[in-house]
DNA sequence: TACGCGTGGGC
DNA sequence: TGCCCAAGCGT
């Protein structure tokens, strides 16, 4: 590790640690944050479920139209699960959206409107895991809870250099406990911000800002040959490489034609757009039927009605978390079937389709600005 | 328990 | 550019 002695640590302590995070949370933290105006738990609630996994800069705007559109957990509750995907829609990890508006139900139903106090009671509720609940609880509150992120395992690990572990689970409960005994007895809703906003602001993944930290040389991976951790020293900057790292699997990429169907006759073009399931990727979603195959998706066209013409348009890539896709637009011209009754489908507007819960890529080549746009690759003609 | 789950910022 | 990674959770 860094090679300092232990009893050179001046961060002695858990009310040593706290008390310096304090003071330089109040000084230098962040103050101005959307979510910071209020202690209302709903309105916590609700930035701590689209902040997971998800920067600042993107939550903000959504943040804005769910305040605006749903103003307490009531509305929120009793809007349909539809209109809560639609909001959503392009903030991704959708499961999310439907945990978010079941827990809205479950404050309603079960609690009056009133979102439970301890963070034990929080946890149970739908969508809210161990940090989120001691987030919600020590902000609304000052309950005395440990949140652990990514900016906390990382400050956490760099700070106390923490050693390696056998394994991710071990790492993980050595995480925990360590920022369960860091909580201070008061002023933990500051403490708990001054977490957040030392890993956002100053002891970043890259380029850590040292000299501006409050703990100063009694950090122990300051100074450290590697402190943003490539190296053999790796585990104590980078807490997610703590346990010896699985080989990385190869990225995989997966081609998907999405079937692009238009109804000819309408006068504004006319889309169809089938719900995807519960599971998988994009859940509960608007999206353009998928399909392996270019058959196989003439053959779904020729079932809503009689196909005019067809052009594959070029494909683009869409990068998930571990996985590629390659997507293949194959945009048909239909005269509908009079009588087509799919349970998860239905013809739209264009203009009332992106007004739907669409994933981005699906979003993007329906507004026409896809990396590719409207490139024709093959082109043809059915009934002539 | 390890893995699936989206999208965009930033370097 | 191609990565890393972001106020994690549920299963």
């Amino acid at each position: 590790m860094s090679g300092k002695p232990a009893a050179a640590l001046v961060i002695q302590g858990p009310q040593r640690f706290a008390e310096r995070l304090i003071a330089w949370q109040r000084e230098h933290g962040r103050h101005g944050l959307p979510w910071q105006a209020s202690r209302d738990p709903y309105r916590v609630w609700l930035s701590e479920i689209m902040l997971q996994q998800t920067q600042v800069s993107v939550v903000a705007a959504y943040y804005a139209r769910f305040l605006q559109r749903f103003p307490s957990v009531r509305e929120l509750a009793a809007a349909s699960l539809d209109e809560v995907l639609a909001l959503w829609s392009g903030l991704g990890y959708y499961r999310r959206a439907r945990h978010l508006h079941q827990c809205a139900q479950q404050v309603c139903t079960l609690n009056g409107g009133e979102f439970p106090r301890s963070a034990e009671a929080l946890r149970q509720l739908a969508g809210i895991g161990r940090s989120t609940a001691a987030a919600i609880a020590a902000f609304c509150h000052g309950e005395r809870a440990a949140i652990l992120d990514g900016n906390v395992k990382r400050v956490l690990s760099r700070a106390y250099a923490m050693p390696q572990q056998t394994s991710e689970a071990a790492a993980q409960r050595a995480l925990w406990h360590l920022a369960e005994a860091l909580v201070p007895d008061r002023d933990v809703a500051a403490y708990t911000q001054g977490l957040m906003d030392l890993g956002a602001t100053v002891c970043k993944p890259r380029n850590p800002a040292c000299g501006q930290c409050p703990f100063g040389d009694d950090c122990r991976t300051r100074g450290a040959e590697d402190p943003e951790g490539s190296g053999p020293n790796a585990m104590a900057a980078r807490p997610w490489v703590a346990a010896r790292r699985k080989p990385a699997a190869p990225r995989r990429t997966q081609r998907w034609i999405l079937l692009w169907a238009e109804d000819v006759r309408a006068a504004a073009p006319s889309i169809w757009l089938e719900r995807r399931g519960a599971a998988g990727i994009w859940p509960g979603l608007w999206c353009l039927p998928q399909f392996d195959t270019h058959e196989q998706a003439l053959h779904h066209a020729g079932l809503l009605g009689v196909v005019q013409s067809h052009d594959a348009l070029a494909p683009s890539t869409h990068a998930l978390t571990h996985l590629d896709l390659q997507l293949s637009p194959l945009r048909v011209r239909i005269e509908p079937r009079p009588a087509v009754h799919e349970d998860s489908g239905a013809w739209f507007p264009l203009r009332a389709a992106l007004e739907l819960g669409l994933p981005a890529p699906v979003r993007s080549l329906l507004q026409g600005h896809g990396p590719d746009d409207d490139a024709v690759i093959v082109s043809g003609t059915v009934g002539h």
